[in-house]
DNA sequence: TACCATGTTGATTCATTTAGTCGACAATAT
DNA sequence: ATATTGTCGACTAAATGAATCAACATGGTA
């Protein structure tokens, strides 16, 4: 139940996309500069955004990738389909006929909760709230750096 | 993001003994054969649980595993953790060390809520709700056979 | 006691997926 | 033209997943 490096460095890039999107296309050298992942490998994470509608990518000099949707409308859900496929834990959830105890098989109803419980997250959480969050992250933490107010270093989680 | 056999099988075995328990310990092979489980995998399947004291084994003749706790205590939090290990979506949720990142990484905020999202629902499942579940399964089932009662082959998920 | 049925453990194999690289190519700005 | 950038497919290496097997330990039963 690990997302794999697609989805990590997949939304990381996007989220640095994001974060640097002033009119011209963003170069995926700089964006794999910035966020440490090669350049050849970040090529095939872009891919399926791409592929997906979400962003679009221009060629050339002065060529890049930039957003296709205004980062209100970018859920992460989908970002998350792209780049990872389906979200359901188990096949059988998804597709019902692959499986010959379904109907019969009470963990499917169990496992169909967790892919909603998860959708949830994800179809709540827009581009834009990822950008302000890491904007106030990186304000917060210069903050702590000049000596004002820290303090926000929440507990641990107590589960895994 | 998908669970292993690990989990899907372990599952339906831990399942498949509270169905079937009845004071005396349930063999492997019972288990085995009736949820297609191959016997030399279910064994090493099964080890996490003893070791997790979830269930016991007895050896030598009319042996087998049993539960240890009631039903009603197991929860599959439990379960899938030992099956297969911590359930964050990504590593520096729980080991923020690892990342140095952590602290100014707007998404690690919503890997974490991921993991609670995912506990929630394990966390909020025992064995004994799966029991139920599965024999009103099985009950309905037969039902329908019998000519009464179908009507509850729901709709399919809108998202995956 | 001898023997059979069962669980335990570790090694080993095979297949699949993941992660990453590379090279040839296409498009675009200057 | 040429340098810069994205696109695509082939390729490799490493890790993980799935499964099997053999050797052993242990407990009932004849
Ligand atoms: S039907 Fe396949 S796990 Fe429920
Ligand atoms: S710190 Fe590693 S992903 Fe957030």
């Amino acid at each position: 139940m690990k997302l794999s490096t697609r989805g990590r460095y997949g939304t990381r890039a996007l989220l640095d996309l994001a974060l640097h999107s002033d009119e011209s296309p963003v170069p995926l050298k700089d964006i794999a500069r910035r966020q440490q992942i090669s350049l050849p490998y970040l090529e095939h994470l872009v891919t399926p955004l791409v592929a997906g509608e979400i962003i679009r990518s221009i060629r050339g000099a002065h060529g890049g990738i930039s957003l296709l949707k205004s980062p209100e409308k970018i859920r992460l859900s989908e970002v998350i389909r792209l780049l990872e496929g389906s979200i359901a834990p188990v096949e059988c959830v998804i597709h019902p006929d692959i499986c010959p105890r379904v109907g019969s098989c009470a963990m499917c109803d169990i496992w169909d909760e967790i892919r909603k419980a998860i959708c949830g997250v994800l179809e709540g959480t827009t581009l834009q709230e990822l950008v302000e969050r890491q904007r106030q992250k990186e304000a917060s933490r210069n903050g702590e750096t000049l000596g004002s107010e820290g303090a926000v270093r929440a507990e641990q989680p107590k589960d895994t």
